[in-house]
RNA sequence: GUGCCCGUAGCUCAACUGGAUAGAGCGUUGGCCUCCGAAGCCAAAGGUUGUGGGUUCGACUCCCGCCGGGCACGCCA
């Protein structure tokens, strides 16, 4: 047979037949020299034309001035592949010079017995990287949205994938917790709970979030306003109208200062009140995490205000190494081929969102030791994180213990737009509460559960629901390309068939029905450990889709996508749900049959199971 | 004004980082349940990849110019 060299090395045929084709080239062509050579082996798009091909003949008979072809030839002479493909025929040499290969049943079955190992075929890395992702992003005093949404989805996601690949992965919820905007909130709160408005005890997020909002309208001065009135002078009472208003204004603000300042001096009712705020918006927004089961806890969060004390501190530091100028009365950091400075202090003194961003990647770097810094942000902010990072990195904050500089990462993603082709608001144009989106989903598709399988219990019917729900809005959000706009839909996302969450979930359901099956038969024993046999075209197609996952997973957490798991993840549930079709499983030919498709059915389970958890989505027993 | 992102089947999206005849799902049309969950499978129709050039054996992919859409551009976060 000479399947030993299977037994060993790379899993992913790609990687085997790169080793292979490789060895070739340096054969073929001694006089290559050390130049890096690319076997350019991939999977083939046509079946028809083989299972994978290698292309590299195309870009040697150029660097040798040779004809491709005649150079495929000689690749072809020197390949040896006889344990793993068909054997290559007058026709496996095709076009420019692609070289077509087809991979012997037997070899299927090696490599897809060595992938049934807890790894699932996925490899440890060499020296494995600690990363922190900046997700979720959460702020206090204002509900969770849409936004947030991807923030934390994407961004859990990302985590998990580069765990799954064997790396130390820190999850960094840069909670905004501080300034302006805070005080403002915790002054409102005061006035309001002094004025016995608002119960401090029974104090809710959403009591937060409006009180948010009517700060942000207290503290809007309309001076601009008061400027026409005079100029145009549209007469005493819109005068005076607007006088008071900016002089409400100007007070309110002048409060909020006020209580800046004695937040930041420690004062203890103020601190008080700002705990109670913190509580209350953590508390309801990781819940939300918690039920969108993304890896989100309050260990993960480092807020704004954990910075604080080191502001002050790391600009003077700039300031005195000449990292940073003063330009129009403001501090800024100016980089080679931004045109944008990044302002980093205000000319009143106060500090900004990116002197914050630059206070945590020194830590980041510096005291968790990240060798990679991923920020699941919003695309919108490509030119600040631009501008942060090439400040951090002249500042010298990127700087790692072995001379290297981590790398600092914007994960951007689009903005979800509704089915009007807008961005995603409700009807009276405010932002979605993501809490509302989780519930609305797991509504609709506990109705549809209870359509479809009537002998489901009612608290069933509910934890399928919520399982469900969610796997639906993550799916449909993390199966498209992250920097992407995407239309969010709930007819589409929960509608069962086709290329939804719930297909892929009713696809593990059914995958388990056949071991509940076979134990109730009496057949479930004997198939651990039983030979692989790849007969039926449908059983290649399966072993195929296996074999690719582990290439998958590195692929998606060095390009950072998770939507590269997701298609695989269908592609994988229609191989078997087609094998499932054509090759019956407990009603197979003859015994040895039915334990190799057993062994390749919980291969199939556990594979689409790792995928679907690798991005955040669980899985459930049946539906 | 400057810069960034996006234009792929009627609709929603892929395309393994430059490979062969651009693939899925929905929708449309036609098949398949006395058989492991039909929430499934098989098949058909549907395309000048916004557009015009360029680079090369080869371009949805890279470069330049237009057209159309979105976003960002010093004292908010």
């Amino acid at each position: 047979m000479g399947n030993d060299a299977l037994q060993t090395g790379p899993l992913d045929p790609v990687d085997v037949l790169a080793e292979r084709f490789l060895r070739a080239i340096r054969a073929a062509f001694p006089d290559l020299g050390p130049d890096p050579v690319d076997p350019a082996i991939t999977p083939s798009k046509q079946p028809k034309l083989g299972d994978f091909q290698c292309n590299a003949a195309m870009a040697l008979g150029k660097r040798l001035g040779k004809n491709p072809r005649e150079v495929a030839q000689a690749i072809v002479q020197h390949v040896e592949l006889s344990d793993l493909c068909e054997p290559l025929g007058a026709d496996a040499i095709a076009g420019p010079g692609f070289i077509n290969l087809r991979l012997r049943p037997d070899a299927l079955s090696s490599l897809l017995t060595r992938m049934d190992a807890p790894g699932l075929g996925v490899p440890a890395p060499a020296s494995p990287e600690t990363v922190v992702v900046d997700l979720c992003g959460i702020n206090l005093a204002k509900q969770m949205h849409v936004g947030h949404l991807r923030a934390t989805i994407i961004g859990d996601a990302i985590a998990r994938i580069l765990e799954r690949l064997g790396n130390r992965v820190v999850r960094q919820n840069h909670v905004g917790d501080w300034g302006l905007p805070i005080a403002m909130v915790v002054q409102k709160l005061r006035e309001e709970s002094g004025a016995g408005r608002i119960d401090l005890d029974r104090l809710t997020l959403d009591d937060l979030d409006r009180l948010y909002r009517e700060a942000q309208r207290d503290c809007a001065a309309d001076a601009r306003g008061l400027a026409c009135v005079t100029r145009f002078d549209l007469g005493p009472k819109a005068r005076a109208e607007l006088e008071e208003q900016v002089a409400s204004a100007n007070d309110a603000m002048a409060r909020a200062k006020a209580t800046l300042v004695a937040l930041q001096a420690h004062d203890a009712q103020t601190v008080a009140l700002w705990t109670r705020i913190t509580d209350v918006t953590m508390r309801e927004c990781l819940l939300s995490c918690e039920r969108l089961h993304a890896n989100v806890s309050a260990r993960d969060s480092a807020g704004e205000s954990s910075y604080a004390t080191e502001l002050a501190p790391l600009i003077e530091d700039l300031a005195s190494r000449g990292i940073a100028e003063v330009s129009e009365g403001a501090l800024v950091v100016r980089n080679e081929g931004i045109a944008e400075p990044t302002l980093v202090r205000k000319s009143d003194g106060g500090f900004l969102y990116a002197t914050t961003d630059l206070a945590a990647i020194r830590r980041r770097v510096q005291k968790i030791g990240a060798s990679r810094v991923i920020y699941t942000v919003d695309a919108r902010q490509a030119l600040h994180f631009k501008q942060v990072f090439a400040s951090a990195h002249k500042a010298g904050f990127t700087a790692r213990p072995d001379g290297t500089n981590a790398r600092l990462e914007h994960a951007a993603f689009g903005t979800v737009l509704g089915e009007d082709g807008r961005p995603f608001k409700t009807r009276s144009g405010e932002n979605v509460k993501l809490a509302s989106l989780i519930d609305e989903s797991i509504e609709r598709a506990t109705a549809r559960i209870g359509e479809k399988n009537a002998d489901l219990s009612p608290e069933e019917r509910r934890t399928i629901g919520a399982a469900v729900g969610v796997a639906a809005i993550k799916y449909a959000d993390l199966s498209n390309d992250r920097v992407r706009d995407y239309q969010f839909s709930f007819d589409r996302m929960l509608e069962f068939e086709g290329n939804t969450g719930p297909y892929l979930l009713y696809a593990v359901v059914r995958l388990r029905s056949i071991f509940r099956n076979a134990k109730q038969r009496g057949l479930d024993a004997g198939w651990q450990g039983a030979p692989i046999a790849i007969d039926q075209p449908a059983e290649k197609n399966l072993a195929l889709a296996l074999l690719r996952y582990p290439g998958v997973v590195r692929g998606a957490g060095d390009a950072l996508e998770p939507h590269r798991v997701c298609v695989f993840a269908f592609e994988l549930a229609t191989a078997f749900s087609s094998f499932f079709d054509a090759c019956p499983v407990l009603a197979a030919p003859d015994d040895a049959t039915r334990r190799s498709r057993l062994r390749l059915c919980d291969l199939t389970l556990r594979v689409l199971e790792d995928a679907l958890h690798t991005v955040g989505i669980p899985t459930i027993e049946r539906m």
